[in-house]
DNA sequence: CCACTACTGAAACGGTCGTTTCAGTGGCAG
DNA sequence: CTGCCACTGAAACGACCGTTTCAGTAGTGG
């Protein structure tokens, strides 16, 4: 028989906490209970007990990660100041670029990867989540009829860029592309 | 003592051959020996004589999908007829939302996920190099002073809007973008 | 016939995996 | 003290992993 999830508790969201630490720091795809456990101070035993089996604990992780990424987009996005696409590409843009965020992109890039390629399991349906979230975020910025398109149109640079920086590290390059972006749609380099 | 590869033969072009067809329907990250060796009448035992561990195997694997992956680019965008950027993307763009090489670029994905996650391992350096593979494609076209840049965000697009096309199966709205891109730049829909 | 190369089958080795079993802790309400 | 509850430790289970060992087989050139 299958072990049941158990409501949240202070234990498990301070292990879910460090959990969330650890897969920043090695990654999600090649997670394994044991190194887990022992990096945590914890124990194999204690992690299935509280979240149920390893499949319930990636979800757990994945609602975490997604979490931070909201609330960190929404903040960049709060203080860009202005209310048109352009500021929010750029505001969003500026975090993406931030080096201490680039172990939870990464993150974001595996758990998207894994979710292409795994349509059943705790992946699934990943992607496509993350998409809404960007285009609700993007997308709720302007109501012009084109809006749509023109969101549409930010998030694929911004996604575009953001795998040309963590694949090359090569910041310049993929702030130009932004940049060379923004000045098509009429938002010159400040 | 680990065993050395072996150089390339009749036997070993045929099961890289058909190992790469398994790859492209179950994935490459959650590969194994064994069930590999089944899928292609073979056997743990042979792939390892042959390739010399998994690693090199999977090292062969990705080499034969950037093959593929070379080749159908540049076969797409010598169809494409124009000499421009604007019709170089439009020719990329048109291989990339046929259906039929959607397993591919999934396997495109997961790899560079994983070389992003692991620079270390037999999937070092594939995001790396296929950027480059792809800025080479662009980038050779135009001689202009600002193609550096405007390749860049050329590939940005369509790496951006193949992001979202996989998640979403979208055609339509990713599609639009890279419309919307073409618009921008001054090639107006056909 | 013989040596040699290329390839193959069956079985095992040591390891890690997620998960389960069994047997407890300590704290707190009644 | 008693019962209950959230949590924990140690050990084992069966499955699967990459890899190795040992023992071949078919074909080829001398």
């Amino acid at each position: 028989m299958s072990q049941h999830e158990r409501p949240p508790s202070a234990r498990r969201d301070e292990l879910l906490e460090q959990a969330y630490r650890y897969a920043l720091a090695h990654g999600l795809a090649e997670l394994s209970l044991r190194p887990l456990a022992a990096a945590v101070g914890s124990s194999p035993r204690v992690l299935l007990f509280l979240f149920g089996s390893k499949d319930q604990l990636i979800r757990a992780l994945l609602g975490r990660a997604r979490a931070d990424e909201l609330a960190a987009l929404r903040a960049a996005r709060a203080a860009g100041g202005g209310d048109d696409l352009a500021a929010a590409v750029r505001a969003t843009w500026g975090w993406l670029v931030d080096p201490a965020h680039r172990p939870m992109l990464v993150l974001w890039v595996q758990a998207y990867a894994r979710s292409l390629s795994e349509p059943d399991g705790p992946w699934a349906g990943f992607a496509r989540q993350t998409v809404e979230d960007w285009l609700g975020l993007l997308g709720g910025i302007d109501g012009g009829t084109a809006g749509g398109t023109d969101a549409a149109l930010g998030l694929t640079v911004l996604r575009g860029a953001l795998l040309d920086l963590l694949a090359t590290g090569d910041v310049e390059r993929a702030t130009a592309a932004v940049e060379r972006y923004l000045s098509l749609i009429g938002s010159p380099a400040r």
